[in-house]
DNA sequence: ATCGCTACTGCGACGCGTTGCGATAGAGTG
DNA sequence: CACTCTATCGCAACGCGTCGCAGTAGCGAT
């Protein structure tokens, strides 16, 4: 039963004004001031379920997260804030195998992925492990890769184990 | 104006029977054979349009060109016989930017792929620049990255050149 | 407290694929 | 040629995301 668009009222975020405690969620709030941005609590609700998620989520599992809290929640109004969030490098995304998005929330040092086409499980990979490549692409041709973006689809050790080739 | 569906009569291919000049193409349909699968009207449609394209195509495009020669060609068949193609060698896929997918058509080198977010354009690296990762990959995980699948994003070297950073 | 600017929201429609289903038609066999 | 088996097809519905639009509401200023 969808909820049609009532302003205002019954939208009021249990506690609207203010920002979550910790203090990286916070300034959050003061970084969308500082650039003329607005702080909603469409957003509020957003961040809540950020700073209760973390590793990898898809963007509809943030969704669904987010109607859990506010089941008025609108996907393009939480892809859109996830846009923004990236730019303020509170989350960064890359694709699945499939191409759908995954977001890793706050992520404590660049990281690209690996995902196994065969088991599904996926791992991180360390900017040091890639450095050498991202170097020869830098010099050779000028081009800066983003790490976090990055997505290497292939075969894990078990599964090429067991089945040779 | 769609059309119904209209089984067999007037969705009979020009050359229907036969499979395309290029010895390239034609192995297609006895491979297929060889595997209990079979030769239809539909991916003959199909094979024409990739004999015709080369380099990068989006599954969109190839279902539009698809439709130029048989305007009642439906997506799900498209993309049905692309996986069947990708399984036999004559494309391979990878996923743009924005996670949509591009096909290459009968790639003769293995490679990966460059995107410049800012002025979309693409290059393709050849595997030799990739190896050094790939390796090291391959001996501290075992992990074996198909590099036809992969898509780094960044900024290529006139777009850095406008904005240093 | 009120006002004005404009960032943001919800909506609806669209684009790209994917999937399950029942009907169709390849193609090997006799 | 008829017959059978089943791969493939078209369809319809769905999932993920994006975009333009018109109305709303943050927020700084008065
Ligand atoms: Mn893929
Ligand atoms: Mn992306
Ligand atoms: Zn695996
Ligand atoms: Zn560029």
């Amino acid at each position: 039963m969808a909820r049609p668009y009532t302003p205002g009222v019954d939208r009021a975020h249990p506690a609207a004004g203010s920002a979550p405690a910790d203090p990286v969620w916070s300034s959050v709030r003061d970084r969308l001031h500082a650039s003329g941005l607005r702080w909603t609590p469409q957003r509020r609700t957003i961040l809540d379920v950020l700073a209760a998620s973390d590793g990898h989520v898809t963007g509809a599992e943030l969704v669904e997260r987010c109607r859990a809290i506010d089941p008025a929640t609108t996907p393009s109004t939480v892809y859109r804030t996830l846009d923004v969030l990236e730019d303020l490098g509170v989350v960064r995304h890359h694709h699945g195998p499939d191409g759908r998005e995954e977001f890793h929330v706050l992520p404590e040092a660049e990281h690209g992925h690996l995902h196994c086409r065969v088991c599904g499980r996926s791992w991180e990979v360390g900017a040091a492990e890639v450095e050498p490549m991202l170097d020869a692409l830098r010099r050779h041709r000028g081009f800066e890769a983003d790490i976090s973006h990055m997505a290497l689809v292939g075969r894990c050790a078990d599964c090429r184990e067991i089945r040779r080739g």
